[in-house]
RNA sequence: UGCCGGAUGGUGUAAUGGUAGCACAACAGACUCUGAAUCUGUUUGUCCUGGUUCAAGUCCAGGUCCGGCAACCA
């Protein structure tokens, strides 16, 4: 690795291991990991950190990765999960290129493997039920005990595997085992099932095979024919790893990769199980995998993150193998910045307030410039409709102000952003409820584009629309999908999903300025003070957009409220 | 009671026997036609007890605590 990319993603004891091994010529120089999801469920963020990693490492050693589909589980798995999966790395911006495979691809293979095993008497049919082999496996502190079939003659295992293959089984009749050790302190080594049969359709081969090899058989397997270097998985495969040693020793295999594992991603306020998530989909408490609430890699792309801002947040959660979580805030900042960068301004309202405008002419409008995005010149400036009433927010107005509010309050000047100055002087409320419903004010016509020519300041601007000329829209404001930090301290007797926010998402109609009747689903907006949002892909339609609010901006005026209360 | 890992501020992470650093968060302040962004500053840390060493977050010994492992899931 050149130190320019490793001052650009740092460093961690994974790439170490790999600079090593390229600087001894291990693999003759060259590296190639592998992300191999199993298509069962939707990416998530947690995942993210899986594939920055995988294609990461290989990029900056000029290596390849591999995407992968482990596929060994046709009860699970579906086709639509393997091209979301797909479209989802694509996304995050990485290229495997020709190099797209799937277990079952090797089937055939692995088959004839699990035959080489049996032929050296290191596999063998058991006949034990499920429960009986559960029961014979032990626990972790006492050795379990052999199976009465453990020492079935080979032409037997022979046999009776061709048969499970044959389909003349039930599923769970027979079970293909590696031979190993039933007093092994690591329960993963007491011979533990390599091939099960299993009457289902699957995915791609369809209805060729009733037998499927078990993670464990098949994964080290496919590394080994995929010449994986470095194959890198999560922590809880830490205790297989013997096995997946075993298992490529056994077989006399010119390639054996190295498992290395890392932690898995956490992340605070809110859930990254494919378990959970899948419950949360199926059982409607959102509205799909791509819910703007959800972890996932969809979810959050619905919600307005870019690639950019994930693979920073990737890069700074870093990689170790401590448990650890994550603060959500960290994500954040990560989107913050990069939108920040990127994203169009303009001005929406969203909890309107209308004022008028007493001093400026009835059916007069201007048009007043305004800058696109201050972060960057070249987006250029647009026209904003100006006239006699306007929509400003809620938020901004208060009759009886406390200390450091420097909004709009009754005789307090205010600018309005790219217009200006205002005054106001009478409150109407609704006679019933007492609620403010319109501000009266005056204008300054001497403070055109904000500025005061005797030199007087103002400490509030405000944001605000033409009522006349504003769009009437919908908005979706979203809030952490749980109510608790972390999951795993929670009440043991409680289900995670009694710590489901109820105001997770908030549909809102609000105002925002004309321009946007032209956008585009997709596009990336700050409601300047508000936050970022994002053009709905699924629900805007021509015209009339519906603006997902990927994360608010900071606000330092709620802090202070936050304290005094 | 078995095996495998792990422990550095509130959170995440660096320091590979030689000044405990960075980021997020928090808190101050500056600036500001976004209470944003930006800039400046502040607070907070090596799990414990011994040992080796001129020198220990790092090496050694013993402990403590935390996580993972007992699907014919991955």
């Amino acid at each position: 690795m050149s130190e320019e990319a490793k001052s650009e993603t740092g460093s961690d004891f994974i790439r170490e291991i790999v600079s090593r091994d390229m600087e001894t010529d291990k693999h003759s120089g060259t590296v190639r990991t592998r992300f191999p999801p199993e298509p069962n469920g939707y990416l998530h963020i947690g995942h993210a950190k899986s594939i920055c990693l995988n294609f990461g490492i290989a990029a900056e050693a000029n290596g390849e990765c591999h995407l992968r589909y482990d596929d060994t589980n046709p009860s699970t798995e579906d086709v639509e999960y393997v091209d979301s999966i797909r479209n989802d790395v694509r996304w995050l911006g990485w290229d495997w290129g020709e190099n797209e495979f799937y277990a079952s691809d090797y089937f055939e293979q692995m088959y004839l493997y699990a035959v080489k095993l049996i032929k050296k008497g290191k596999a063998y049919v058991c006949t034990l039920s499920p429960e009986e082999f559960k029961e014979y496996r032990g626990i972790p502190t006492k050795p379990g005990k052999e199976s009465p079939w453990r020492n079935r003659p080979i032409d037997e295992n022979l046999d009776l595997f061709e048969r499970m293959k044959k389909g003349e089984f039930q599923d769970g009749e027979y079970v293909l085992r590696a031979k190993i050790d039933m007093a092994s302190p690591n329960i993963h080594m007491r011979d533990p099932a390599i091939y099960r049969i299993k009457h289902a359709s699957h995915h791609r081969t369809l209805d060729k095979w009733c037998i499927y090899p078990m993670y464990d058989f098949a994964h080290c397997i496919e590394d080994s024919i995929e010449r994986i270097t470095h194959s890198i998985c999560t922590l809880e495969f830490e205790v297989h790893r013997p096995l997946y040693d075993w298992i490529l020793n056994e077989l006399e295999v010119e390639c054996h990769p190295q498992q290395i594992e890392f932690a898995r991603l956490n992340l605070t306020y809110t859930v990254m199980s494919k378990r959970k998530l899948l419950e949360l989909v199926k059982n409607q408490y959102v509205v799909g995998w791509d819910d703007p609430r959800l972890p996932t890699i969809s979810g959050l792309r619905r919600r307005g993150y870019t690639p950019e801002a994930i693979r920073e947040f990737c890069r700074r959660v870093g990689v170790t193998k401590f448990n650890s979580y994550t603060e959500i805030e960290l994500l954040e900042y990560c989107v913050r910045e990069d939108l920040n960068k990127h994203a169009l301004r303009v001005m929406g309202v969203l909890d309107p307030l209308k004022i008028v405008i007493e001093n400026y002419p009835d059916g007069k409008t201007e048009m007043l410039d305004a800058v696109n995005n201050p972060e960057d010149p070249s987006a250029g400036i647009r026209k904003v409709p100006f006239s006699r009433e306007l929509y400003v927010d809620s938020d901004d107005f208060m009759e009886n102000p406390p200390k450091k509010f420097f909004r709009l309050t009754p005789g307090n000047e205010v600018r309005l952003r790219y217009a200006y100055f205002i005054k106001c002087h009478k409150i109407i409320k609704d006679m019933k409820t007492g609620k403010v419903i319109e501000l009266r004010c005056t204008y300054d016509p001497d403070t055109l584009g904000g500025q005061a020519p005797d030199g007087r300041k103002v400490k509030g601007t405000i944001h605000w629309v033409s009522a006349k000329h504003c769009l009437d829209v919908e908005a979706r404001m979203y809030d952490r999908l749980l109510t608790q930090e972390r999951l795993d301290e929670v009440d043991e007797n409680k289900d995670f999903k009694d710590y489901l926010n109820p105001k997770s998402m908030q549909v809102i109609r609000c105002k925002v300025e004309p321009s946007l009747a032209e956008t585009k689903a997709g596009a990336h907006y700050q409601f300047e003070r508000k936050g970022y949002f994002f053009v709905d892909p699924v629900d805007s339609k021509p015209g009339t957009p519906v603006f997902n609010q990927t994360v608010s901006l900071k606000d330092a005026w709620a802090k202070i409220q936050k304290k005094g209360s």
